[in-house]
DNA sequence: AAAACGATTTCAAACGTTTGCATTAATAAT
DNA sequence: ATTATTAATGCAAACGTTTGAAATCGTTTT
């Protein structure tokens, strides 16, 4: 490394630091030509002032902590690229952890967050700290009273603000739409059972089954992870066994759908006509799907943009109280759910 | 922020700030008492080491940038967790910046990372810079030493080192490919005409049609973006026309084959019977559209992974010489491309 | 000629940590 | 009892920058 300080453009000119650093930041008390010749200089020789020495003296590394289970879903990268349309504009810099839905990892990540002292810390908790339900790492951002702010899956209430998508509206207003299209027995691949939003997309779904007038049907409920793989075991079942299967599956979200789609498609299974799908989330790929994907959106970015909004206000306001905010979710509809029959 | 200082626990013990840190470090020349009495002061505190004050020390931030067009594809976000890989282990925080293809969001970023102290940066280059060809931003961080790294796109000689895929093999695999099925007449859904890229795989599908006999067909080559969506126009066109068209297309990415495969479904044409379809990353996808996509493997996480350690090689070892490493890919057969006739 | 002023520059401290060297205190050897 | 030895701790500088206060210098006012 090879960086050129201060100091040594200061004795270039035979001249005081402070005078170099006046003349950079365009200060009041600096003489015209002084200025010039030193920002010329500067220039020519490629001067980048060391952020790392101003965030010392500052406390403020004008950094964000961005923490996801995994970056694998275009829902993840979509909120992602809303934090960044904040915080890019304002000279903010982004550092992404990949918890890998590990505990220990977010942990870790939380704590090299911390020691790197950056200014906030966005997070998108992973299953296992669901699981777990051991919080004592964002205990240490609070103690910091650095703003904590739970994206897109579980919050834990008095640890920060939160910004979350309706999970619970977005499964009732699928199993709605299953409904109004003629289905009746409905099944719905729920997420993982510690998280959340599995708790509350299936709640949506039960919820809406009873109003409904339909009895749900434990064994049309099957927790699964978030991927294509893990939907196509239980939707063989479902499905092989000839009597009695579903006509219809709410899925917890798009990928999970596009597993069951590829079994029922092997199977010879029209849709929408004998059984309709419904995913969450709106993937990009989803409106190219064969067939194009019914689904819930889930307004990704529309929840990092929040999230990072949120964040600043925490930043600027010392004494910030915690907010909510819960999107509302909507139906978009496609060809994979059927007509009114 | 309420950050605990090796002064505030010198403070409590009335001892000076070189015995604390030598009490936290483990370091030799400390009293056994005096090192478990402050660890665990420091322990029930939360206190965690200002990691920024020894950044400015140490002039390493253990920290590394890392610069891509966008984390639309499953191909960066694969790249980037092959990247994560490497250096999560060893310590290293990742700084990501999205340029949106744009040529002054990389030259801002790039400052910004170097006014930061990153140790190294990763570029995937974007399409304005490809175009412009002002790679001034990259002198700057040649002028800082740092170890800069091509991952990907473009590569541009004696600027750094690089990784990535040989562009040009796997077009022609997939050329070659298409032809064995007996396809005579094949369509190339080009890359954005400034990247290296793009130019690559159309060079590589031209001379494999050469090599084989075939004579080219301008009409049958256009450039397109990324995406599923621009890939619509050129497929339809080709398609419309009933006279002539072609009976193989190989996509510049899975992406623009998903695009191609929707008009050519929703035009009744069957693939692979009437048409084949060939991609090109290997998308997570790709094995569950309809009909499953043949492509090539781009290796994006080997690409990350490669990549990340060739630049802590770089680290090391303060006078390298920059490499370029060259993955080959390799072919996946599934069903959108017809079985030999 | 002395005093006052204004413009420009320098000084010194601060941010949090590490580390070579100096210092202290306690113990062991003479 | 004095000196040598060792163990533990303290001191001060360093990293690069900013900033309020102090200093310098030339100029103007009295």
């Amino acid at each position: 490394m090879n960086n050129i300080t201060i100091k040594d453009i200061a004795r270039k000119f035979k001249c005081s630091p402070s005078t170099v650093s006046r003349a950079l930041n365009d200060h009041s008390n600096i003489n015209a030509d002084t200025r010039e010749t030193i920002q010329e200089y500067a220039q020519k020789l490629g001067y980048q002032k060391n952020s790392i020495s101003l965030s010392l003296l500052n406390k403020s590394t004008k950094t964000i902590g961005v923490l996801v289970p995994s970056i694998n879903h275009s829902h993840e990268t979509l909120m992602i690229q809303g934090i960044q349309s904040v915080f890019n504009s304002l000279g903010y810099m982004l550092i992404f952890c990949v918890t890998d839905e590990k505990h220990s990892l977010e942990q870790e990540h939380i704590k090299r967050l911390l020691s790197n002292r950056v200014d906030a810390i966005l997070v998108s908790i992973s299953q296992e700290t669901a699981n777990l339900r051991d919080f004592s790492h964002f205990d240490m951002v609070n103690k910091r009273k650095a703003p904590l702010v739970f994206i897109d899956r579980d919050i834990i209430e008095n640890y920060g603000s939160s910004v979350v998508v309706d999970d619970f509206a977005g499964a009732y207003l699928a199993t709605k739409h299953l409904i109004e299209k003629g289905c009746r027995r409905i099944a719905h691949l729920a997420g993982p059972q510690s998280l959340l939003v599995s708790k509350l997309r299936l709640e949506g779904y039960l919820n809406c089954l009873k109003n409904n007038g339909i009895t749900p049907n434990n064994d049309w409920v099957k927790h699964v992870e978030f991927n294509i793989e893990s939907a196509i075991e239980p939707t063989k079942n479902w499905f092989e066994a000839k009597s009695n299967s579903p006509d219809a599956i709410f899925g917890v979200n798009d990928y999970v759908c596009y597993g069951a789609i590829n079994v029922l498609t092997s199977l010879n299974i029209k849709i929408p006509e004998q059984v309709s799908v419904i995913g969450f989330d709106n993937c990009p790929i989803s409106p190219y799907f064969s067939p194009k994907l019914t689904t819930i959106d889930r307004k990704s970015y529309e929840i990092g943009r929040l999230a990072a909004e949120q964040t600043l206000e925490m930043l600027s306001s010392d004494n910030y109280l915690p907010g909510k905010s819960i999107l509302n979710p909507h139906l978009i509809e496609r060809d994979s759910t059927r007509q009114a029959s």
